[in-house]
DNA sequence: GAAGATTGATAAATCAATCTTG
DNA sequence: CAAGATTGATTTATCAATCTTC
């Protein structure tokens, strides 16, 4: 057994508050604005377009349904659904995987990588102007490194609580 | 008129693209966590939450719908639903402005503020260990003036495009 | 006619149950 | 029976139209 510690607030004071809740504002209100350029622009939702994005990156352009859920933070049940959606669109369609009749491959189609083409200017545009172009590359690397701590202690988190 | 300037890159390079994945994947993750976390344990939703956390610090306890739109981030209509089913669950009521019979304000009840008051510790905890624990002070402030510059690019941004 | 807010219809996300293969 | 994934029912979000008051 270690020594009793302190016990951390039970509070957040107001600097801590200040930070938390610009975060949440921060990114709520920066997913809902590349989601309207990309929508109102192109026509895609952004979602869709991080799951070409994704797609795209792969060696085969093809990534299984429980993976790609695992990268882009879903669950598996919307994902599905999504992969639906996307499906009746033509931007990507199902395959089953080789080897394991349980799998699925969501692929990227030809019509897909246009799309996903076509509208990455827009996004890449947003990111900048939102995000990218407010710090300079050393604030970015400490930023990106922080970032990168909370998303493993949230993924530790995630064990434990179903995946859905 | 300015002379040329040289264009943005049209593409992130992978510092920049590090950077981006880590802030959209960690948002998701952390709404979803601190989310499930207040469901699990109190039945809120987080976004219920943070409606209750702003009215309960004003002087008396209530806000107009589109001030309270505003500070949270969400449409007028989806906010007008969402009063709706928190007003059936008892933790507010609605109630008409005076010398403006456009005016609705949310009220918290009584029974609101308790609710918040038995869930606020979770989501307290959650935000230290998922967030606020993983910065020191220096770090946070610097994250803070960070997000503020873009929470003010962003709400800037949000003119010209109606927010439902 | 603009500001403040709500409504009802459609679309998307969540939840619990299910199906198939390993 | 666990892993991978889907389905259908319910809940929530979005969109366009509407209503009332200034």
């Amino acid at each position: 057994m270690s020594p009793p510690q302190p016990a951390p607030p039970l509070w957040l004071d107001e600097s801590e508050m200040r930070f938390w809740r610009a975060f949440i504002i921060t990114a709520t209100l920066l997913e809902a604005r590349l989601n309207r350029d990309l929508l109102d622009r192109h026509g895609l939702a952004h979602g869709d377009y991080v799951i070409l994005v994704v797609l795209s990156e792969q060696p085969d352009r093809s990534m299984r349904m429980s993976a790609l859920a695992g990268v882009t933070a879903t669950s598996k049940s919307r994902l599905s659904h999504q992969i639906t959606r996307m499906e009746r669109s033509g931007l990507v369609r199902r395959e089953v995987v080789e080897d394991d009749a349980r799998g699925v491959l969501a692929v990227l189609t030809p019509r897909g990588l246009a799309r996903l083409e076509e509208a990455a200017p827009t996004h890449v545009a947003g990111v900048r102007t939102y995000m990218v172009d407010l710090l300079n590359p050393e604030e970015r690397e400490q930023a990106t490194v922080f970032l990168e701590r909370a998303l493993k202690v949230l993924r530790g988190a995630e064990e434990g609580a179903g995946g859905g």
